[in-house]
RNA sequence: GCGGAAUUGGUGAAGUGGUUAACACGCCGGAUUGUGGCUCCGGUAUGCGUGGGUUCGAUCCCCACAUUUCGCCCCA
């Protein structure tokens, strides 16, 4: 038998109809927010993600599908969506129409990692992309947005954690700090930490085996290494956030893995009950440098993605995975009734009542049943008796009252009924 | 990438070094020969993750691998 490859899933059944349900609200939310559908491949240069993401990461250092295609060019899988959006916004010239440029996606990312809870080699995600607007409002519906849909979907434990990196002297100046208070002490630090010092001393920050550690505790904030516009600018995000109502908490040590961050960075979690050490659902930030080092003009963006299959198991199953029910279920035993059931399976169709009939030779005691599992609305009783009269019974599943309806007018009623 | 645990049908699971591997759910059929959901009866043919090894004989013991899962790392 031949298997999934490791990592990935199959969405069948509820996780199919909750799937469904999520993309559906999402598209619904964004059409209100006014932001626009966009499908970028699935796979792109290698260099885009190198230059974008960074090579400090983990997600580049070890986690990209690299693969050589036949003509020997060096692509890889995309492992998130926000690179190959601003490449297309690049690539497009998009930077010389009507800004902001206001885009939503929906699409499998792809990281070679050890899966587990939460964690897979093919990921779903969602997210959005603003590009060209650096008004701290964009910030907050940024954040506001997805904080909605969770609200809707009916997630527990919500939190929005939120910190300002500030601007690349900012952070610079920071690092400088942080490097200078940390290096006398690096080695009470655990392995990892010692290793990012190197690499990307921020990241110490947020460090889990670290977290409790005096020295970190101690350490510098990265707020108070920000110049005043920075400052302000932060300062105002706040305050459009209260505006809208969001609770949110600030974590100066919110710091987040990809390198092209800029300012705003956010993190929304769910319950870790539920969740364990992967209940942060949807992350993002600003990235005001990323189509500049992308080789574009200097144009300011900010973007979130949310990892459906963790949004997943944190909502409630009850409310969303029940199957759609249908509007009618026809039943018959002979070939006679079968090619009506056919025939008025096709109308109905065509005038919009979903329906469906047994095509598995089932005895009449388990064509109900059938109907039930599809919780058909009405049932149409085909009988050849019936027929000959050009009657045809409707039984209402629910109050179970049965009405014998002229064959001409069988389309009208149900219409009317549905 | 590192450490732990697990793997028996469509599903949930019991179990044993030796004929036909329980039980339950689900599904199908019948009782009710064309009006179901209850009840009763019967059926349920790619079943012990894969490959080796020990043994007269392995689903059971040993090894490897795969997959799943928990934690770490990282991220969504």
């Amino acid at each position: 038998m031949i298997l999934k490859p490791k990592g990935t899933y199959d969405m069948i059944n509820e996780d199919a109809i909750k799937l469904q349900k999520i993309n559906r609200l999402f598209e619904y939310f964004c059409d209100f927010y006014n932001y626009d559908f966009i499908r970028t491949p699935l796979f792109e240069a290698q260099d885009l993600f190198h230059r974008s993401v960074g090579d400090t990461s983990d997600i580049v250092t070890k986690e990209t599908y690299d693969f050589k295609d036949r003509g020997n060019r060096d692509l890889t899988l995309r492992p998130e969506g926000t690179a190959g959006v601003v490449r297309s916004f690049i690539e497009n010239k998009m930077y010389g129409e009507n800004l902001p440029k206001k885009f939503f996606y929906n699409g499998t990312m792809y990281r070679y990692e050890r899966p587990g809870k939460g964690r897979n080699r093919e990921l779903t995600q969602l997210g959005v992309e603003v590009l060209g607007s650096n008004d701290p409002a964009i910030d907050a519906e940024v954040i506001s947005l997805p904080y909605r849909l969770f609200e809707e979907l009916g997630l527990k434990d919500l939190n929005v954690k939120i910190n300002n990196l500030g601007s690349k002297e900012d952070r610079k100046l920071y690092r400088d700090a942080l490097v200078s208070y940390l290096e006398p002490n690096i080695d009470c630090l655990c392995t990892d930490c010692q290793n990012r010092f190197k690499t990307n001393p921020l990241r110490i920050l947020d460090c889990k085996v670290d977290r409790n550690n005096e020295i970190l505790k101690n350490a510098p904030s990265i707020l108070e290494y920000q110049s005043e516009e920075s400052k302000k600018r932060f300062k105002k995000v706040i305050e459009y956030l209260e505006l809208l109502d969001i609770d949110y908490e600030i974590d100066e040590r919110l710091v987040r893995g990809l390198d092209y961050y800029d300012y705003t960075v956010f993190e929304i979690t769910s319950s870790e009950e539920i969740l364990g050490s992967a209940n942060t659902i949807a992350g993002g930030g600003r990235y005001n440098h990323l189509v500049e080092t992308l080789g574009g003009p200097d144009i300011p963006c900010m973007g979130f993605a949310c990892g459906i299959e963790r949004l997943m198991l944190a909502i409630d199953d009850d409310h969303f995975s029940k199957k759609r029910p249908l509007d009618c279920y026809i039943l018959y035993v002979n070939e006679e009734e079968k090619m009506k059931a056919i025939s008025l399976a096709q109308d109905l169709r065509i005038s919009g009542v979903s329906c469906d009939y047994d095509t598995m030779g089932r005895s009449l005691k388990s064509q109900f049943k059938e109907a039930d599992r599809n919780y058909a609305e009405l049932l149409i009783l085909l009988n050849s008796e019936d027929l000959k009269k050009g009657l045809i019974t409707v039984k209402d599943n629910l109050t179970k009252v049965e009405t014998k309806i002229d064959e001409n007018e069988i389309i009208d009623y149900i219409v009317s009924n549905g």
